[in-house]
DNA sequence: ATACCTTGTGCCCTATAAAGAAAAAGAAAT
DNA sequence: ATTTCTTTTTCTTTATAGGGCACAAGGTAT
């Protein structure tokens, strides 16, 4: 599994960086990119594909159904569609954590 | 989608049968049988094939995984294996785990 | 006639890589 | 610094390998 969790600190990547990153084919991305809505790079006045680091993450995520969970690209992509549930539930873990912050709050004014 | 789930009350079934619940062709059976060691069909005396309910089970199993959740066949098979699956949701336990550290860190410096 | 068998072949689509062209970036020499 | 040469990177378009079956041929038993 050769992409290795990195820093995100650019503002861009080319496509031969983010290939670089997960030992993949640029033509790999560049299909994807038409296969995902979630892939959709701004190019620069030459054409060229400027990914954010979101698109990067968009892409490590459909790297992660398809090469190690064993999903067809239709597969992974109504996975993404029914993501309404883990939204969800993210959702539930902020308003938990948000609880707990006022908690905290609540305890460093007692001090 | 086709299958609709019946009482198993026979003891063996055809192959014919089989196909006739899923709406499948034999060849896929025969096919599927190859690949996946949990489906094993005793056969008769004549060579023909008797599907125990288990056997309509798995295969229903492996119907719902290949053909309603888009896993490939290979990950249909890591997934009934399923050492894979605890690896690759780790994938996402990390992923939760990194938005409540940045969260946790957000409470730090509210702190 | 029907339902099944085995073995082999062929096919369609998915998923990916390669090929070819153009531009940019380095490196060397003037 | 600027020209020239070479290598790298990107682009788009085209080709190809393999997955996932179906189907046909030739056969057996009911």
């Amino acid at each position: 599994m050769p992409y290795k969790e990195k820093e995100i600190t650019k503002l861009y990547y080319s496509i031969g960086e983010v290939s670089a990153m997960f030992s993949v084919n640029n033509s790999l991305i560049r299909f994807w990119e038409k296969e995902f809505d979630i892939i959709k790079p701004k190019k620069n006045k030459k054409g060229n594909r400027m990914f954010t680091p979101l698109d990067v993450e968009n892409f490590h995520l459909i790297f992660h159904l398809v090469k190690e969970r064993g999903y067809t690209l239709q597969g992974a992509k109504d996975h993404l569609k029914g993501n309404i549930d883990e939204a969800a539930s993210q959702h539930e873990i902020i308003k938990r954590l948000q609880k707990i912050k006022s908690f905290l709050i609540e305890i460093k004014e007692d001090l």
